[in-house]
DNA sequence: GTCTATACACAGATAGAC
DNA sequence: GTCTATCTGTGTATAGAC
């Protein structure tokens, strides 16, 4: 009993080091340009070892993408323990959040446009539910945000929502950051300024 | 003489159509998933032929990128017969234009991460050209909104151009699309708002 | 310059021994 | 479950005849 429970650690603690590797290249390279070949080479596993963990290539993207989903949401739970702050508080965090795990490199990106990749995504049941909780724990801060007038309560949530996600893969920030003009914290700061407030002034 | 002048006039109406079945191909797939064979499909000849025009696929997606860009610049030229128009104006016209394209299928897609392709534009004469000329001039505007007041003088010109060129691949165009709620028309005077004016109330 | 046919490389996936 | 070796498909690019 105990030796078996302890195989599946090391079975878990494996498939995590898969994931993690999988997780780099997808954020280096993006899901086409990473090969199976050097995920493998980069877990110090065969590849023929890998797909007795996950089945396909596909698979494999689909398990970071879960990964990621699930910090997501763990910092939501963080970000949730001060019940007390408004809304729209917690929505600069997020998106503040998403940005520092964007420019630090470690947000996987999902090629823009439809693919196989795209299509396994959509049946890939863990992966929607991770997606919709997401999405709905968001959609409260967003409805509350514009109850609140703090959100332009015009624009429909999902745009806001949408808005939101696309901070993940939004190529402002590697712009800026390739100029090297600007710290990643000033970069953050002034992408939530425009997000929140617009190019315009006030 | 009048018979090499026709002979290159085929010759270049060929090129076009390789171009425009590039551009359709790059706008809905994307340049990994593209393939040579198909853009020899879509223009009716033989893949060797094409290498007769162009050297390499990444030759092909340069091509349709410089079209793109020379667009671009020609939209800006028939914004620029009413020079007494306001910068800004100027600039929500070029955003609201870009946007337009990307909706309509148009608009041909880079990998966002480094690539071959990355690397060969780098090192591609023309498209450095046109890209950096439209640079300086939506950089004209640019300042001269800061100048008047109406974009915010605290922002980096350039955070300024990025925003407008991310603008050609904002992955919340396709989404609100895919909904289906909205018209095109809706979704971009949407989308034009919450670039300039942000998604806060105001 | 256009075609058919093919070379070449590489990546996803599997066979089969241990 | 891990490995080495291999199959298979596909995509870029080219050879060579016309």
């Amino acid at each position: 009993m105990v030796k078996v429970s302890f195989r599946q650690q090391v079975l878990k603690a494996r498939e995590e080091a898969i994931v993690s590797a999988v997780n780099r290249l997808l954020a280096d390279k993006g899901f086409d340009a990473m090969t199976v070949d050097e995920v493998a080479a980069e877990v110090g596993i065969a590849k023929a070892s890998l797909y007795k963990h996950f089945t396909s290539k596909e698979e494999l993207a689909a398990a970071a993408m879960v990964a990621m989903l699930e910090r997501a949401l763990a910092q939501l739970d963080a970000l949730q323990t001060n019940a007390e702050a408004p809304a729209i508080q917690q929505l600069q965090a997020v998106a503040r959040w998403t940005m520092q795990v964007q420019l630090a490199g470690d947000m996987p990106s999902l090629p823009a446009q439809n693919s196989a990749l795209r299509t396994a995504l959509m049946g890939h049941k863990v992966y929607l539910d991770r997606l919709m909780e997401l999405s709905e724990r968001l959609g409260l801060w967003i409805t509350a945000a514009q109850k609140a007038g703090d959100l332009n309560p015009d624009l429909p949530p999902e745009l806001v929502l949408y808005t939101l996600y696309a901070r993940a893969c939004d190529p402002v920030l590697g712009l800026l950051k390739a100029g090297g003009q600007y710290s990643n914290e000033r970069i953050i700061e002034m992408l939530l300024l425009t997000c929140f407030r617009g190019l315009a002034s006030r």
